[in-house]
DNA sequence: TAGTTCGCGATTTTT
DNA sequence: TCGCGAACTA
């Protein structure tokens, strides 16, 4: 290790609130009291925290008794690479030598998961457990919703999307079954004691089967930390415990926290409560309020509140924005970043407008000089996006989605997956369920046939395969199947698993997907690829699943690193970002707020949180796209294709001034607006041929 | 018991 | 439009 020390650069421009945060515990002996840092968007978050880390391991911390939480898998990458770079730099290592890792950063399911699994002996759980994600939690829930005769009850029963859904909300915020009903599924309070009796046969499903859904990952952890003596253990485990985006915490979470360090010592946690956007997971807000109060004494607040990252025209109109929220902690953001730009509102007349407007700003942006990736166009709703994808694809400008659709749900994707976590565990009823039924001449009365006889063999589940007799019309097959199973099973090589499993799975491809196969073998291929960055199958199954890409061959192309290519971006996934110049398209009532989140205030603010993050994600230029019409997809066969819309209700006049307003051309006139009426009923004289 | 077809209904954001 | 479930057919 280099000895010398140059003068830490981290340290050097921090401002006075950054360096409070910083050097909070410093003096005095022994362990730190807690402290909670209220960051304002754009107020230097990321470095104040990595700076906090490069300082307690300059004080002496060991870097493997750290743990870093943050929220999502993206934000963790950017905090390890910062925190990396800093302390490489503030060390003194030459060039060749690569930083100290941090074994305990990552996400709360993530850490969850590696925590579980070295625990699993002594908590009761199988260490070779696999993760559920949110579709296969679904199916599992469909199928014990269908065991116990739910889905054919005369009076409709919650779907398996919403029945899982409550389930979450239920474990995630440590709230009673019919307290959640009452507050956010009224329609399904008739359900209750079905729902309960469902509940519980999904949850010893899984146990049966063992395996662990995303919020099992936070619910055994949290268990494990009601017993003192684990507790006392994990919690001996970290010197320091730093979490970000506390806001986004639930209570399950909370508790976790709670249960590592009891009298908050050496806890750091750090958030903004006006960019609180995941109360649906259930996450709370009272987390962050609430926090310096649990302790005695109670934790030091600091406030971060310069903004480095926004010009002061793009922080005044946020700032207008946020001001008109119903309950939030008084803070005011400022700016020494003059600019005589203002934000601009732009009023075009449907979405197709829209679409060729956002390229046409994109590419005069990047003729001034400005690269596609410091650009990115937010969105509230993965589709829509839509017509500008297309109008991209056109145009030939390379884009990348976040948010949205992933490639891990598509069924062929899946059918492969499910290969691999049969083998990885073979009480996973699931994937052999799954797996199975694509065998032509198989389908659910074998397959439960198949599971049953597996689950009777209490001691080695493959041992019932051999037994198998599989119905008559799939018995060629079914030897394949075997034979590929037996030998995945008894010995896994990695990656050449994945390739023996996409060999034995293209002819059913083919045969279930005919002229899209090519698209489909497409994405397999991507997965191969994938999957050699992954040392072992058991890790990449868990990752993948916990982390799991969104590129997806449908997208123009996967750009290559290199290639300059612009973002395009839920404003869920853009937390945490920020770009020179930002779009945010269909800000009109009906998107934001999302016509979903309707009655309730709570959620109401929510959405208005929600534009508030997009547009502080804006450091020079801002432009906030109204489309008057836009198109609704997924709708009734009869209904208009087209709404009309007015700008969100979060920018009303006064708002509105702060911004350049361009193009607010008048309504489109009713005449356009009017349906065609037909002048001639086609449909009523073919159907009067058969009077 | 398997495979196919047809009609119906839902519809966001993510670990 | 898409996926699911129920009814139908072989």
């Amino acid at each position: 290790m280099g000895k010398k020390m140059s003068p830490p650069q981290v340290f050097a421009d921090l401002n006075p609130q950054q360096r409070e945060a910083v050097e909070h515990g410093r003096t005095s002996e022994g362990s730190q009291g807690p402290l909670l840092v209220i960051a304002g968007a754009g107020s230097g978050k990321t470095k104040t925290l990595a700076a906090r880390v490069v300082r307690l391991v300059m004080d002496g911390a060991d870097p493997n008794r750290i743990l870093l939480l943050t929220f999502s898998r993206r934000a963790a990458g950017e905090m390890e690479q910062r925190v990396g770079r800093a302390l490489h730099q503030a060390l003194g290592y030459s060039a060749t030598q690569a930083p100290p890792r941090f074994a305990w950063a990552g996400t709360f399911h993530g850490v969850g998961a590696r925590l579980l699994r070295e625990y699993a002996e002594r908590i009761g759980l199988a260490r070779n457990f696999t993760i559920l994600d949110r579709a296969d939690a679904e199916d599992l829930m469909g199928m014990q919703r269908q065991a116990l005769g739910l889905a054919e009850k005369a009076d409709r029963f919650p779907l398996k999307a919403s029945c899982l859904a409550i389930y979450s909300r239920v474990i995630n915020s440590e709230a009673r079954l019919d307290t959640v009903l009452q507050q956010f599924y009224p329609w399904c309070f008739g359900c209750l004691a079905e729902l309960k009796q469902l509940f519980r046969a999904y949850a010893e499903a899984k146990q049966q089967q063992q395996v662990l859904d995303y919020d099992d990952l936070l619910l055994y952890w949290m268990h494990m930390m009601s017993d003192p003596a684990l507790a006392a253990e994990l919690g001996a485990r970290f010197d320091h415990v730093l979490i970000d985006e506390y806001q986004d915490t639930n209570r399950l979470q909370a508790a976790i926290l709670k249960g590592l360090k009891p009298r908050g010592e050496n806890l750091t946690v750090v958030g903004d409560d006006a960019q609180a956007i995941y109360s649906f997971r259930a996450a709370e807000v009272r987390n962050i309020l609430d926090f310096p109060a649990q302790f005695d004494p109670p934790a030091r607040i600091v406030a971060l509140e310069q903004n480095y990252r926004s010009t002061q025209p793009i922080l005044e109109a946020s700032n207008a924005v946020i001001a008109l929220a119903k309950h939030r902690h008084e803070k005011r953001l400022w700016s020494d970043k003059p600019s005589s730009e203002k934000p601009r509102l732009i009023v075009l007349q449907d979405e197709s407008a829209q679409a060729s407007w956002v390229a046409d700003e994109v590419l005069k942006r990047r003729e001034e000089g400005l690269k596609l990736m410091q650009q990115a166009v937010l969105f509230r709703t993965a589709a829509h996006s839509a017509p500008l994808e297309l109008e991209l694809t056109r145009r030939n400008i390379p884009f990348r989605k976040y948010g949205g659709l992933k490639f891990l749900e598509s069924t062929h994707v899946k059918d492969v997956l499910g290969m691999l976590r049969w083998a990885q565990n073979p009480r996973g009823r699931l994937a052999a369920f799954r797996v199975s039924q694509l065998l032509p001449g198989f389908g659910p009365a074998s397959a439960r046939r198949l599971l049953d006889a597996m689950d009777e063999q209490a001691a080695d589940a493959w041992a019932a395969l051999r037994d198998f007799k599989p119905p008559p019309a799939a018995a060629a097959d079914w030897a394949l199947l075997r034979e590929l199973m037996l030998s995945l099973a008894a010995q896994s090589e990695w990656p050449a698993d994945l390739e023996r499993v996409i060999d034995w799975y293209q002819p059913h491809l083919e045969r279930l997907y005919e002229d899209q196969a090519p698209v489909r073998l497409a994405d397999l291929e991507q997965l191969a690829r994938i999957a050699q960055a992954y040392g072992e199958r058991e890790r990449f199954l868990t990752e993948l699943t916990l982390d799991p890409p969104n590129a997806s061959s449908d997208e123009s192309g996967v750009p290559s690193l290199d290639e300059d290519y612009l973002i395009l971006s839920t404003i869920h996934s853009s937390k945490g970002q920020e770009w020179n110049a930002v779009y945010l398209l269909n800000a009109v009532d009906g998107c934001i707020p999302s016509d979903m989140a309707t009655g309730q205030t709570e959620e109401i603010e929510e959405e208005r949180r929600l534009l508030y993050v997009a547009m502080t994600r804006a450091k020079q230029h801002l432009a906030i796209v109204a489309p008057q019409r836009y198109y609704v997809r997924q709708q009734r066969r009869d209904g208009d294709v087209h709404v009309y819309a007015t700008l969100t209700r979060f920018i009303p006049g006064k708002v509105a001034r702060l911004f350049e307003q361009v193009g607010a051309a008048p309504r489109a006139p009713l005449a356009q607006a009017a349906p065609v009426v037909p002048t001639v009923d086609v449909g009523a004289k073919v159907r009067s041929l058969w009077d």
